[in-house]
DNA sequence: TTGTAAGCGTTATCAC
DNA sequence: GTGATAACGCTTACAA
């Protein structure tokens, strides 16, 4: 039996058991320096057969690098953030890079907190995703100096990957102008300083005037309530809404976000208004629930996924020195996904 | 300006700072070993001043412990391994570890590729989760001799946080058969080694024979495709079921997972049989949309969070040694939790 | 083409 | 109470 209890070995034991030094190892299973072909040959297979692996943290300690990256999100649970991350995976998985999670519950304080543990990880980079508006700059605490990118947030003097929330949210109004709606409701928060939000809710505002529509604040309904339990929320004020007024105010109307849509279009359905019979609903999202929704909800399409790639290409060439780390941002492009919760008015 | 350009200083910069020697820095920060308050006192201003943060790097090399566990998941978009992961984290933040996630694709081959990857990192222990049926023993390629714990997951000779699938699909039975249906069919997978959804399909069974009904293999809907898109699949099995034969057969049917279930929902929706009115639904698993579903889903709950929990808490206790690992299994309980798409037959 | 040895930032052992 | 110093496992000059 050749694996019984077989220790952890390290490059010491692989090169003696190849009978060569370790930096003979090393360049051979790194490819730095030329090794001859046959003593390369031999290491690689006793490398195979002993699954020899470096020790990242040795490896980390000596070079200063570790092929890791941190992201740092709000919400593990929230399927927008887990869809980012799962471009953010796949990209770094294609260049060996690890990724961490550090989660932040959606607190400014737990964010700088991640930050530092990850940065005495030694990681290679950062990726923060989430628009929470954070009073601590992030180049004073980043002492190591690593590049810094960020998925649908804006930081001054920092690349960023986005869309443009307020053109999306315009285009939400376009699309159900095209559907001849003329009042058009609004379901969303207020005052949370998530700056995403207030564009959106301007994008509702413009979208509006751009189409020759009046804004009515009676039909836009906008909490302050903490930002959690969405749904509820918009149920809450829309039932109340229908309760008091009806809904013949709006034949139509936006959810600030899908989960806020499900919402509205349960308070709207236990209100025994059809959707999208007499009032159409569209989302912002594109979460993936929105296609297993009863009716399954239209919405504006946030390229989730592929805002991660690219947030981790940016990263990974600026720090494999590629090129300069871009500052600028990359804005991605939105598209109404049509589905079954609007229609002609 | 006291922040201008200030490098990320280690320990002999602090050391230096305080007039010390790096031991004393050490002790100081960590409280092994007994230090003068003052001295103390002083050192702690200075680490806290300048932000010092030791390098896990080092210290994990040095210690051979890095606070770091490694969590292995099929998928990170998958709601439900997400909710256990938050409660693996929860407990990991109280207890100052940082979690590090590998996510496999349902693949085999990843999954080792990320365990390898994991331990070079010199994790402190694993948390696998979620029911792939493997191949490899972790055990042989477990070199470090980590302590493991999987999450819905049975691996002989290793500790795991399950429920019990057979007895909690019964309840689903139970509780349908208490609502006084009699036909009740089941939508699901076969074949796919996936251990779980063997024993809810038992259960099923079961279920039906302690509620002294007959099974019937025509309205037990079971795909061999592969495991994904299982809204979609599901809706195309039942969708084509009910063309052909419409719904008299049964008065109830069973999701095998809460996606399945909606996916049933929507084919019988779309078919214009009421539900629960003509036919009543339960899922499994209890994810986030089950509450946002139209109507919202009756289902077992999993207590996926909790489950996370004690993953974590098993896993670290066995790190600290507080105790020797247990290889015994832990079974958590499972609920129906009632909402609107079950009623009275 | 290969080997030797210094160094990465900690902690732990041993002196004092 | 405190300070040297040797590990930890790797990479990388510098030598050979």
């Amino acid at each position: 039996m050749e694996n019984e209890t077989k220790k952890q070995l390290n490059i010491k034991d692989l090169a003696r058991l190849a009978g060569v030094s370790t930096s003979t190892v090393s360049n051979a299973l790194s490819g730095r320096r030329h090794v001859k072909p046959a003593t390369k040959q031999k290491i690689l297979e006793l490398a195979q057969q002993y699954h020899y692996q470096p020790s990242v943290m040795a490896r980390g300690l000596c070079r200063q690098k570790t092929k890791i990256i941190g992201v740092i999100t709000a919400d593990l649970y929230n399927p927008y953030y887990t869809e980012v991350i799962k471009g953010i995976d796949a990209q770094a998985k294609q260049l060996g890079y690890t990724i961490v999670i550090g989660s932040t519950n959606y607190d400014d304080y737990q964010e700088m907190e991640e930050f530092r543990k990850l940065n005495a990880l030694c990681v290679d980079g950062f990726i923060i995703i989430g628009s929470q508006n954070t009073h601590f700059r992030f180049s004073e605490i980043n002492s190591r100096k690593v590049p810094l990118v960020f998925v649908d947030r804006e930081v001054k003097n920092h690349p960023s990957v986005l869309i443009d929330n307020k053109a999306a949210m315009m285009k939400a109004v376009d699309y159900l102008c095209s559907l001849r709606h003329k009042k058009i409701a609004y379901v969303g928060y207020q005052g949370t300083n998530i700056i995403n939000l207030e564009k959106r809710l301007e994008g509702y505002k413009a979208g509006l005037k751009k189409n020759g529509l009046a804004f009515n604040s009676k039909i836009c309904l906008l909490s302050n309530a903490l930002l959690s339990n969405e749904f509820n929320v918009a149920y809450g004020m829309l039932d109340t809404y229908l309760k008091n007024n009806g809904c013949a105010s709006f034949s139509a109307l936006i959810g600030e976000a899908d989960i806020i849509a499900f919402g509205c279009m349960r308070a709207l359905q236990d209100n025994h208004v059809k959707v999208p019979g007499q009032v159409s609903v569209v989302g912002f999202d594109n979460i993936h629930s929105s296609k297993f929704s009863n009716p399954r909800l239209t919405t504006v399409n946030q390229p989730k996924k592929k805002m991660g790639k690219i947030g981790a290409k940016m990263l990974f060439s600026a720090i494999e020195g590629h090129r300069k780390i871009n500052t600028n941002s990359v804005y991605l492009k939105t598209v109404i996904v049509e589905r079954e919760s609007a229609g002609l008015a």
